[in-house]
RNA sequence: GGCCCUAUCGUCUAACGGUUAGGACAUCGCCUUUUCAAGGCGGUAAUCAGAGUUCGAUUCUCUGUAGGGUCACCA
């Protein structure tokens, strides 16, 4: 007998702007479905008119879209009550469920709503990561299923629905897990099959409670995709909350994940999102991609300010490729950086104050001496063949002869950056070009 | 409070009865081509407690403790 198809779903709702959070639980379900050549569905669970909103369904496509996880179905929950009526009807029929009289105790309240006719039973069921789990539905009660037959409610839309699609595999968190109960109570009730549960862990927040939509330290999805994460980072990132692949290996791509996935090993205690981690998985991600790539998510970050700058150019930011990537670990920190004027040398002479320009103890005499060296040195490289380590190498000659390298180090890459802090002087020789360089250094004599 | 789940460095985790309890993030220190960054090397740091079972428990059992989840005419 040849293996069921695996079918997984992910089943947001559209009341708020899908956070971070929620991409895992989605991954998981994608993960699953594409190890084994199944199906990912994507289910918008809609049925409750007052907080759903159109806008927030386009939000976690959008999501869906930015992370490139595919999906190969898409339903609206809305756009089925006629599927559920129907299965109401006959519960209806066969006394599973009923329409039953009210007491409204709070406004908005109706008179007369749907319950589940309760068997009162033990449901014992088991869980890919929890084990055999067992519970008394009694305390449960007969509970609501629908407000009217034209309106269903959750519990029994998730059953419904997971039926329909034929569902094999529920990858959720164990939020859900008291949940499960009844709807397996529901499933036997419309003879729907029981699909595998496997309840992952609770993410949490530093406090280690459940991370909720308030919480500062995650923010809706698309907020890290506009401050320059990368999908592979945070998406690595966020498989590794609650799983892991054993080994050592920690960075991987879509494709590896999907070969790594497997529930057995996906974690019971609850995991603290750790937004420190975030930014180290992103940056390794960000440091594996070409280097076109790069520059494109660069371009997207410099300000305009920067850009009209009179000696800006594109040739100029290739160059600083190096530098730029080595101090982010997200690409909007380019933005950040520009911004503080980190990088104005690049674009214009530094004004500085020239006492500085001064190694520790050396004189004046001594400074002008070995700038003297350098531009002379400098001069002898041809233009086009002015990269940091043709300068480094000419530069280290002089260096190595003096009593101390930082004797001409620190002048030249004073006089280059005009800063107490900046990257090295063959670096910053190099974006600005040999010209540009000589003329900083005349300037400091 | 009822029901349910969980328990290894600060954090994410490895170990499926026998390991000097491993890795990564963070942190600290050192190195390198002055500074910054990056990088390299190294350090600090954990089995919640108490009983069992066993020749031997992080690992199995029980109890305690501590965390967490969930108890809607939301999903």
């Amino acid at each position: 007998m040849s293996e069921q198809k695996v079918i997984t779903r992910f089943a947001p709702s559209p009341t708020g702007k899908f956070h971070v959070g929620g991409i895992r639980s989605a991954l998981y379900n994608y993960l699953y479905a594409r190890k084994h050549n199944g199906k990912f569905i994507l289910r918008c669970e809609d049925t409750d008119p007052a907080r759903s909103k159109k806008e927030y369904e386009d939000y976690f496509i959008n999501v869906f879209k930015w992370l490139g996880l595919e999906y190969d179905e898409f339903f609206r929950q809305s756009e089925r009550t006629e599927i559920y009526k129907k299965y109401l009807h006959k519960l209806l029929e066969e006394d599973k469920i009923y329409i039953s009289k009210e007491e409204i105790k709070e406004e908005g309240q109706r008179s007369e709503v749907i319950r589940f006719r309760n068997p009162n039973k033990i449901v014992t069921f088991h869980d890919e990561v929890l084990g055999d789990l067992s519970f008394n539905t009694t305390e449960l009660g007969d509970f609501i299923i629908a407000r009217d037959i034209e309106s269903p409610l959750y519990h029994f839309t998730v059953v419904v629905d997971d039926f329909e699609m034929n569902i094999t595999h529920i990858i959720r968190g164990q939020e859900h897990v008291s949940n499960t109960p009844r709807q397996i109570l529901i499933q036997e009730a419309i003879g729907a099959p029981r699909p595998i549960y496997a309840h992952g862990s609770v993410i949490l927040n530093e406090e280690r409670a459940k991370l909720s939509k308030r919480d500062p330290l995650v923010r809706p999805s698309l907020e890290y995709k506009d401050e320059g994460y990368l999908p592979e980072g945070l998406l690595n990132f966020m498989a590794f909350l609650g799983w892991n692949p054993g080994g050592e290996k920690e960075i991987y791509t879509l494709k590896e994940l999907i070969n790594a996935f497997s529930l057995e090993r996906m974690q019971k205690p609850g995991a603290i999102f750790n937004p420190e981690k975030l930014e180290w998985f992103n940056k390794e991600h960000l440091k594996l991609l070409p280097k076109e790539k790069q520059l494109e998510y660069i371009f997207e970050f410099i300000p305009e300010n920067i850009k009209s700058l009179p000696n800006y150019s594109k040739e100029k930011i290739e160059n600083m490729l190096n530098i730029l990537i080595e101090r982010i670990t997200h690409f909007g920190q380019i933005k950040e950086n520009f911004e503080t004027g980190e990088y104005n040398f690049v674009f214009s002479q530094p004004e500085y104050d020239k006492t500085k320009l001064l190694y520790k103890t050396s004189t004046v005499e001594q400074k002008n001496e070995n700038i003297n060296k350098t531009i002379s040195a400098l001069q002898e490289i041809l233009e086009s063949n002015f990269t940091k380590e043709n300068v480094k190498e000419s530069l280290m000659k002089i260096a190595d002869s003096l009593p101390s390298r930082g004797e001409l180090l620190h002048p030249v890459r004073f006089s280059l950056s005009g800063m107490d802090k900046s990257p090295d002087p063959f670096i910053i020789a190099e974006i600005l070009g040999k010209n540009e360089t000589i003329s900083r250094l005349q300037k400091a004599l």
